[in-house]
DNA sequence: ATTATCTATAGATCTATAGATAATGC
DNA sequence: ATTATCTATAGATCTATAGATAATGC
């Protein structure tokens, strides 16, 4: 049942995907490669024609993730009608973070600490861009100055949706994400 | 190879705590029951006689950590010298809080949220405890807004704690921690 | 006699590979 | 002829249990 070139490409985005989402759904350790690939509509062998292993889909699909996030955030800096750091609050600080598919590193961040160098660096650049995109619309005198802020921003963000997710009680989950708003509000540029 | 009923406790202790550290370090997917055991000096099969399964010893060592986390933040603040939140901040924002025997939310929260319903309470309730702690040291009027305060500062001192152990840079990794203090020393009380 | 621990193994699951199959593209 | 996918399975790992062993404690 071979397939043309086209659709091969076609069937790997596929894959890198449904993989994506599932990862941020059940961590790295919680999916195995036969369902991702059922999830993607193709059998468990066909898999080892697209990805060297498990690792290697791992860390391509995380790459994904984290260049996604960043254009994501850039992109609504960059459309903000009023103050941009409350547009990303407001988008950030949502309960829409508190579901399955939600930031890229509220969900997996501490499983990477665990993983292959590979993995970590995809993650430690996403991080680092996301302070570059914070370091341009918070308040401080000087660029050090923005670059502390910034990092202290960041994570005030990840921590407040982190510790919301792992509440079971929703008014309290959505009670860490209005503190944390508030405080963050008055860092705007 | 039947043992005293006192040496019974103590075994049982004693898996606790290696099962404690050995979570903390590979997350709970990352160690198996048999390597538990025999970090503990103790056989596979005998793991059965003190724990009915792999999840509950999970739940018991995640309670064990969790209350101890907040023993010692109470202890901290009690016979702080100076500011408590000061010395709280010096405690929680340092490097060995990057180490594997780090917090225990620092490290395994975003894998509780795939976990069973127990592990998920324990969690959050630990969590609503250093609320309290941190509440009756940061400043605000009212009652509401030191629950607030208390709120986003623990998010932040987490959040910081989560993203430094993802850096590989270990000074990217102190940036983190140095910004996040310095931002929150202003909160004190 | 009771019971804490040990040895051995069943049963499930997961990654990766080997070889067959069938459609593409020169 | 090449190659993307499929079927089937090897090999490793992990949880949990069954039955044997040997020391405790009534």
């Amino acid at each position: 049942m071979r397939v043309s070139r086209e659709k091969f490409a076609e069937n790997r985005a596929r894959i890198l995907d449904v993989a994506g989402a599932l990862f941020r759904e059940k961590g790295f350790d919680g999916i195995g490669v036969a369902d991702i690939m059922k999830a993607a509509g193709l059998t468990h062998g066909g898999f080892y024609g697209h990805f060297e292993s498990k690792e290697s889909l791992a860390c391509e699909a995380s790459k994904v993730l984290v260049e996604k996030a960043r254009d994501r955030w850039q992109e609504i800096v960059d459309t903000a009608e009023g103050d941009p750091l409350e547009a990303l609050l407001r988008h950030y600080l949502s309960r829409r973070n508190l579901q399955s598919q939600a930031c890229v590193f509220a969900s997996l961040t501490q499983e990477v600490s665990r993983q292959g160098a590979r993995m970590q660096s995809a993650f430690a650049g996403g991080l680092t861009d996301l302070v570059d995109v914070l370091a341009d619309i918070v308040v401080g005198d000087t660029p050090q100055a923005r670059r502390a802020n910034a990092l202290a921003t960041l994570s005030a963000m990840m921590g407040a949706v982190i510790l919301a997710r792992t509440m079971e009680d929703a008014n309290l989950a959505d009670e860490f994400l209005a503190a944390t708003h508030r405080q963050l509000s008055r860092r705007a540029a």
